[in-house]
DNA sequence: TGTACATCAGTGAACGCGCGTTCACTGATGTAC
DNA sequence: TGTACATCAGTGAACGCGCGTTCACTGATGTAC
């Protein structure tokens, strides 16, 4: 068939592409490894591939767009790595996971130091991340509020009552959006506030490390780190 | 007198040579302001003074020391800030001093951005932060750990029972050089570990919205975080 | 007080470098009849 | 199956820019007798 025909080659056309283009994020992945963000150069991309620089314009229609695509990628392997260590933990056991999910995010972070940075550090000055990037974004806190929907709807996470006052501070709606007031406004947002606050406090904490603040202060950063996730969890309510 | 004479003379050319610098590291803080600690330049430093680039080099050996003199002034500002937001409130309200260091810190952040990311954020590639940089980096948890201090001074705050431990955590000696021991090895440092736990969720929380994060997440930023401070407090076991 | 000398601030040209992006182009690969 | 044509990948030169740092220099300011 004609379409059989045309699929396959343009697939083939198509592959190549996909392929060139991920070694093409890859290498710029190693480079902002070594430098930064503000370091990372199409020019020495190109110059590592073998190519013109020019012809890197044939797949990134600028720097900012190679960029996204790498912010993408490091909210797509952190997201990954969360998702992944919340399914290795038995479904009821609403402690470990949490820890798990934390733990994952550090060791992630540790793993790639720059990545985390791109993502949770400063922002890359004159850089403004488009929507594409949103998605993404959100599947840890996705992971984290999935699981205390689960203990709220086992009955083993209370609602609490909003003795502070939390509620009112948070973003319209950003409750129902993250699946923590099962529709209707009332105390469990202020499980929400809870939840953001630990959320957090946690990505605070590995940026403190990642950063060098811990240098002098803190010397079993992982045994530390995996108290302060239980610390957080006992606060938002997690048994 | 001679001496008089030479004093004041080398005193003027001192003046001038200090007034100078002042406003080196003042420009130098503004360009930061717009387009971050890697886009700084000494030649569009230089330009805005209307002088030569190469004339900064009679004030600052490098590019690094410029950067190493802004990363002091930082830490310095947040710090003062912090010592006075302490120096406000009455000895005996611990709570208040708490959340008003707390506040203080994060509002010089929100005023301050970029010199905050300077301090907090990705570290500048390719920059080592001299030795310089350690004792004002320090003044706020200084001022925290004073206050912790001062509570168990007076019996307000308990040194709790290690049963975590957390204690093991910690670096060798730090409980003690931040006086949360007391002198003596023992279950005071789980209260050390508590309160650099606190101490790194507060900066992480500052971070996040700085560096946008609570973006539709949270909206009323400052009650959602003096919400967290005293979440913490409550956690470390500040009355 | 006046003069010879030393110190210091600031200049401007230069070195050598790298960057993002554009553009007209050459071949190779795929498409349609 | 073979051929004319269109699409696409990649080239290399160029534009225009900015950077940190060095160096030999000119004046001005301060110092010592």
């Amino acid at each position: 068939m004609c379409d059989t025909r045309r699929v396959t080659a343009t697939g083939a056309r198509a592959r190549v592409r996909a392929e060139l283009t991920r070694e093409i994020t890859e290498v710029a992945r190693r480079h902002l490894a070594s430098g930064g963000a503000s370091a990372l150069s199409l020019r020495a991309v190109a110059r590592e591939l073998g190519m013109a620089s020019s012809a890197l314009y044939r797949y990134f229609p600028s720097r900012d767009d190679l960029l996204t695509a790498l912010i993408v990628d490091a909210y797509d392997a952190l997201g990954g790595a969360a998702e992944a260590a919340d399914a290795r933990v038995a479904r009821e056991d609403l402690r470990g996971r949490w820890v798990a999910v934390c733990r994952s995010a550090r060791e992630w972070a540790i793993a790639h130091p720059h990545e985390y940075a791109l993502v949770y550090g400063t922002p890359v000055p004159g850089y403004a991340a488009p929507q594409t990037t949103i998605g993404p974004a959100s599947r840890v806190g996705e992971v984290l509020c999935g699981q205390i929907r689960d203990g709220v709807a086992a009955g083993a996470i209370a609602t609490g009552a909003d003795a502070t006052g939390a509620d009112a501070t948070l973003a319209p709606g950003i409750a129902e959006r993250i699946g923590l007031s099962a529709g209707t406004a009332g105390p469990m947002s202020s499980l929400a506030a809870r939840a953001i606050f630990g959320w957090t406090a946690l990505f605070g904490m590995i940026s403190f490390e990642l950063f060098g603040h811990m240098t002098n202060v803190v010397e079993h950063r992982e045994e530390f780190f995996t108290d302060a996730a239980n610390r957080v969890a006992v606060l938002i309510g997690v048994p």
